[in-house]
DNA sequence: TGACCCCGTTACGTTTTTGTCACCTCTGCC
DNA sequence: GGCAGAGGTGACAAAAACGTAACGGGGTCA
């Protein structure tokens, strides 16, 4: 059985593999690499996990939660909480039963799992979907308008040739200005999306931060205009 | 004196539900409508679903594959069909598993999939995701007349080449106006629209409003006419 | 542990927006 | 012409919205 070939913007996608039994892991690779072609890193605990994902910053983990010292669980909101890793899509491996019903109260924002035992074909699905799905928007991890280019990955911004270092929360901001240049955002949005406040609560928030942002936009700094009453908008220029 | 403060007027996104299971469509629904306010039709087989979205056009349409008399993806098929619902984005809602692997198969252009059970929040990613997408080209919120383009999405009006930025009591007054030219709005109608206010205040807001208008409209201020006792015309010239 | 960074909040100052008022002009009618 | 009602206009003051600097808690890292 043979699946369409699907190309990949990253010529080889990077997978760490987390798992304590060596056997579980080699099987996984040789599931894997049967119809792609991955590269594939390996970790046995989850302090090992962590590590290696923020240094080598996979394109996807795929996530046993039974692990020695440290709960998958846990490993998996570490993930989340650093801004580095927050974004790799997760592929987490549960012994079907209790655990499925924790899984299923995560809020499973770019993630899947799996129930063991599971079926290698549905492994490979699993895999295809999320790494499409992660690797689809529109120019792979920049975001590109005017001068400004926006770098996912590193969470920096590249103006006018120099590199600026942006803070998580400056970069999802500006992220979401960015996105749609010109659209007035409205500031509820812009809490909901970045802060994820769901009312309208009355916080200077969100203008400190859009000052800060003009603040190392420089000169641009205007680019990032002021709509009184509703939001703000990101001029192209 | 102040009264509630009156919605921005953003367009509202219609999407289609399609599932022959009453409580999943309202499952469905009540996670929509927590944090986005959509208009929300509903349909329980292809049928059904194949005329409403055509009737309707539907901005996004969300498609259960398991449906009676008429199979999901051939619902799906159809829809890419008729010229016009061929660009409405459907997410197709699996069961997890069997149907995944035909899916896979699929040409997915602008559309997705998500297995069940999904996440309230995964849907809502995706569904955010696709209608930013589609939505976001200027076709359906640019109001144009005459040399007169108001644009909903920047909250800003461009006359003879230049931008003029409105306050956003002005932007919405005269959205009211342009959006109906050389047809007359009573004040009080007016007043409901964009001031919330709801019985016939006595107030001279309006008129001063009017002035503002008319002054940052320039040349084109005597575009807005007074229609003595009754309101306001905005004469596309 | 101590230095540092990020971030939300607070307090205060400034600018913009907005509703109202007083006074004026215009129009239609007697 | 005189009158009344409706709308135009400029001024004003209150309120709202925003900019900004500074503070302190909490986390991180060496």
């Amino acid at each position: 059985m043979r699946l369409n070939p699907v190309s990949f913007p990253v010529p080889m996608p990077k997978i760490l593999i987390v798992d304590d039994e060596e056997d579980i892991r080699e099987l996984i690779a040789v599931n894997l690499m049967r119809e792609e072609q991955y590269q594939l890193i390996e970790a046995a605990d989850g302090l090992e996990a962590l590590r290696r994902a923020k240094d080598e910053r996979p394109d996807l983990v795929i996530l046993d939660l039974m692990l020695p010292h440290m709960d998958g669980l846990t490993v998996y909101k570490k993930l989340r909480e650093n801004a580095l890793t927050a974004k790799i899509p997760v592929i987490m491996l549960t012994a079907r039963g209790r655990l499925e019903e924790k899984i299923e109260g995560l809020e499973l924002g770019a993630d899947d799992y799996l129930s063991k035992p599971f079926s290698p074909r549905e492994l490979m699905l699993r895999v295809r979907n999320l790494l499409r799905r992660s690797h689809e928007n529109p120019s792979g991890n920049l975001v590109e308008t005017g001068p400004f280019s926006l770098d996912k990955n590193a969470l920096k911004l590249h103006l006018d040739g120099e590199g600026i270092d942006l803070t998580a929360t400056e970069f999802k901001l500006l992220l979401s200005l960015i996105e749609s240049p010109g659209i007035t955002k409205e500031r509820g949005d812009l809490l909901k999306k970045v802060w994820g406040y769901s009312d309208m609560i009355q916080t200077r928030t969100l203008d400190t931060h859009i000052k800060r942002l003009r603040e190392k936009l420089g000169s641009h700094g205007s680019s990032i205009e002021t709509v009184r009453g509703v939001g703000y908008r990101f001029s192209g220029e």
